[in-house]
DNA sequence: ATCCAGGACAAGT
DNA sequence: ACTTGTCATGGA
């Protein structure tokens, strides 16, 4: 063991980097290896998150931050309802934690995601930072997530050979912009949550879903509310009951933000993970 | 094989 | 304003 990270409160390593928020983690066992800036760490849990960094230059306060060990969860849990079903979602995934991820991996990773199914998000992106990544030693060789000038270097073929298909335009339009200083997404934090969905909706690729999963795990606006597929499907089965025309997003959206509050998308990740678990368990 | 996946967007009603 | 077609690709 190499280090041990603070962490005053309980974490499940296993809900919070299995939920489809970071891409680059995979489970060993009781352990999780993966990337984080420019090293590769192994983490797992003994009453604190402790690992051993397996390539690069470890950085715990980065990791630290990442996993957002020193933010209080109970505000978060007081400040949800007395809600059945998000109750359930809580005790079912209790130690889940919105990540604090880098802005640009976060972007270029659910700009890949639209219409795939979470394992190959995994692939694509492994493949995209190996071939175009800066390699980061250990053995096998651990490759640091493409930067955006990286990405922005590539041509369009080189993206879509990395199985990326109608994404890779996306992509590489998001790199030029951050790149060329078009979008800067390190002051999206300062706006509000309006015109930062309005920034990042101008890029091609990034409609309300991707730019609120950008806004909630890497830039703090913890009421970002990203709607997919299941999170519509939970939403609809748990409090639009059927017989009225079935609402559209924007309607699910402003119930979201009313009924859950200002940690909904908190709230939004708890249920998320909650209903592919059971899925996952029936089938 | 057919359907669906952490969607977005244009085109047609 | 609402519905449908299209964009790639792999896994179930």
């Amino acid at each position: 063991m190499d280090f041990r990270l603070p962490c005053p409160e309980w974490l499940d390593l296993h809900a919070t980097l299995g939920s489809g928020q970071a891409f680059r983690w995979v489970r060993h066992g009781d352990a999780w290896r993966g990337v984080l800036g420019h090293a590769a760490y192994e983490l797992w849990w003994e009453g604190e998150v402790v690992g051993r960094t397996l390539a690069g230059r470890g950085n715990t306060r980065a990791l630290s931050r990442f996993l957002a060990l020193q933010e209080p969860q109970t505000p978060i849990l007081h400040s949800f309802p007395q809600d059945p079903m998000l109750q359930e979602a809580v005790q079912a995934c209790r130690g889940l934690r919105v990540l604090r991820q880098d802005p640009w991996e976060c972007l270029a990773s659910f700009i890949l995601s639209s219409t795939k199914q979470i394992p190959h998000i995994r692939k694509i992106i492994e493949t995209m930072s190996q071939r175009h990544g800066k390699s980061l030693g250990g053995s096998p060789t651990w490759y640091a997530f493409p930067t955006a000038a990286e990405v922005a270097a590539l041509s369009e073929l080189q993206l879509r050979e990395c199985g990326m298909g109608f994404r890779a335009p996306h992509l590489l339009g998001a790199a030029r912009a951050v790149d060329a200083g078009e979008l800067d997404l390190a002051s999206l934090r300062q706006l509000s949550h309006e015109e930062a969905l309005q920034r990042l909706t101008a890029l091609r690729g990034v409609g309300t879903k991707i730019a609120n999963c950008v806004l909630l795990f890497s830039c703090g606006f913890e009421q970002a509310f990203p709607i997919d597929t299941w999170v519509r499907r939970v939403l609809l089965e748990n409090w639009f009951p059927a017989g009225k025309t079935r609402p559209r997003d924007a309607e699910l959206q402003d119930f979201a933000a009313s009924f859950f509050g200002p940690w909904a998308g908190h709230a939004q990740q708890y249920l998320f993970h909650h209903i592919r678990l059971r899925h996952d368990k029936v089938r």
